[in-house]
DNA sequence: ACGCATATAGGTCAATTGTCCTATGGCTAG
DNA sequence: CTAGCCATAGGACAATTGACCTATATGCGT
């Protein structure tokens, strides 16, 4: 009857739909039995590979954290202006603006969400930020930018946030470009 | 035994102590047995004052909105220069940093976790967001500015969220301190 | 002093939650 | 072919949730 799969591929899938199911509805308000239903096995099965949900939420932050390092080396070997790979950076708004609309940031959201549970992830949820943030800050200062090359880096995290938090409020696509456009407009000269 | 509270103060109670909570630690993690601990009331009386836990959330989001519009008609007669009303705005940043450090802007986090809830609040929620903009606007209107005035104050409130959402995830007071004099600079010559 | 609408307490309810347990299926090593 | 381990299913568990119910206490109008 039970259809066979490698451990590691069952493993894999739950934490796919974790991170999926968590993004859009929340870390707390996703259930067992809601990845259960989409992954197809049952929830008592998860305790086989999981020993808690907070152990799921651990391997999802590390599945965006992997996700995340591969789309920024990606972006430095592919893209060789830094000054374009920040666009790159900028322009996940607009590719991901309909999901965006719907649940926000998944970085943020989830930062946001553990913060106020006090979760004890909340710090790793942060370092994905830090994994944009570090990256660049090496732009800005690929860029000639070493004094202040930080604070720039987290001025572009900032807008890319409050572009991310009003998109959710207003669902409004033309704000979402412009405000894009404006930050590559900044990009070109930017200063704090 | 029963002590005697008169009916409105009760409710306003309820209502003061479940904006706290819901800002606290969200609007789905707070139970009634939270709010009950909180006010000193039995769970089972809410439904007296309140047929749903919904209900307790559409007058938490009215008790915000009109402390909102209380603040910024404060503002709007207390601060003459339209300018200057809006540095106001931008220090509120700086005077609830350790709340925003905490629990994050208590408008944009309500509303990303709305979203994710796909809670039927969500539009009344982002009218608190509104009630801003349209301020905003109208400071950007006296300002000379009419003809892309709501741009403006969306990029205002952008960089507000953007503010907020990292200052939760890095918990950095510096960063806050520095983008609100960055944005401050900002308003002194707007562009887009 | 009395009656009645208002307000409060606290119990009860089914549903859902994360967690744990056990039985059984299938695969592989020998 | 068989023994044994890996993987899965599905039920059971206590705790918690939002919601509902009823009994009782309060204070006002008369």
């Amino acid at each position: 009857m039970a259809e066979i799969r490698s451990p590691s591929s069952v493993r894999s899938r739950i934490v796919e739909v974790a991170d999926r199911l968590f993004y859009e509805r929340g870390f707390e308000a996703t259930s067992f039995a809601d990845i259960a239903t989409d992954t197809g096995l049952s929830r008592g099965n998860f305790y086989y590979h999981f020993k808690s949900k907070d152990e799921i939420l651990a391997a999802v932050i590390s599945l965006r954290m992997a996700r995340t390092r591969e789309m920024l080396t990606v972006w430095e070997s592919e893209t060789p202006e830094p000054a374009d790979r920040m666009l790159a950076f900028a322009n996940i708004l607009i590719t991901n603006r309909a999901k965006i609309m719907a649940h926000g940031c998944p970085v943020g959201t989830l930062c946001a969400e553990l913060a106020k549970l006090e979760h004890g992830a909340q710090d790793e949820a942060a370092t994905i930020f830090t994994l944009f943030r570090d990256w660049l800050t090496r732009q800005f200062v690929a860029l000639g930018r070493a004094d202040n090359a930080d604070a720039l880096a987290m001025h572009v995290l900032m807008r890319s946030q409050g572009i991310a938090s009003l998109a959710t409020a207003f669902r409004d696509e033309a704000f979402i470009a412009r405000e894009v456009d404006a930050l590559a407009a900044w990009l070109s000269h930017p200063k704090l």
